[in-house]
DNA sequence: CTGAGATTGACAATCGTTCTCAATAACGCC
DNA sequence: GGCGTTATTGAGAACGATTGTCAATCTCAG
């Protein structure tokens, strides 16, 4: 049975309101830091599920697990930046056909594909120059 | 300076000698079993270093490193059955360019991707049926 | 309202990885 | 071949992210 607690919405909520990706330890400081007295483990639990349920997210960079919000349903890749975190969603039926393409030229099936493109942004090039 | 040592050899080896990607615990453990008393830092080290002369591909998952050999200065993409971890080199001249044009369509320099494709191979499709 | 059982949270435990630092070994030089 | 400099090694400690534990708590169907 799935029960709906109020943790579980603040993690949801939290993690709408914020730009780009962000880590599990993050939200919960910022969770803790807005008054909200969330168990770190309820944050991870917490994330997980809606990873799991399609409404967010998840990318691991750097040993650590990344999550963002994102519409349900909805397949798309991103565009982060190395520098700020800034993320733009990006989709392209290209990749998604030839990644099916090639798996299936050899022989792969259930075919799940990570395409993840890192760079500066625009603001962060400029300011790296 | 850089100095060769047997170790780094037998890291680069052990990394030949295997099929798909390993885990820098599970290379260190077959080091061991094979005689070699290599210490487990040593062998994170050469790896990094490997991979950062270009002579190793990595990617992460589930939380931890995976490395392959690959012959150095080429840029391609991987296949990777999920059940017994078997790999595909892919190179898609189609994908590195449309990273390259989406990245620049939003102002995104230094652009870098992770294009890879998960499944299961036609052995393991079988055996799972 | 009430009880079953899902969920929480503080903390310990785990796991991969990196750091520390004394001991060792590689390599340029004579 | 010796020698000294100095990168490299390795055992274990340290570290950080994540997951497990388990009693207390809260949700929700009835």
């Amino acid at each position: 049975m799935r029960r709906n607690t109020w943790q579980r919405e603040a993690v949801r909520e939290a993690l709408g309101g914020t730009e780009g990706f962000v880590s599990a330890q993050t939200l919960h400081a910022g969770l803790r830091e807005a008054g909200s007295e969330v168990g770190l483990a309820t944050v991870y639990r917490a994330l997980a599920d809606l990873a799991d349920a399609g409404e967010a997210d998840s990318l691991q960079s750097d040993g650590e697990n990344l999550y963002r919000a994102c519409t349900p349903g909805s397949h798309h890749h991103h565009l982060i930046c190395r520098h700020c975190g800034a993320t733009v969603e990006i989709t392209a039926d290209a990749v998604e056909t030839w990644a099916r393409d090639v798996a299936a030229e050899h022989g792969f099936t259930a075919p799940q594909h990570v395409v993840d493109v890192f760079g500066y942004c625009a603001a962060c090039s400029r300011e790296l120059a």
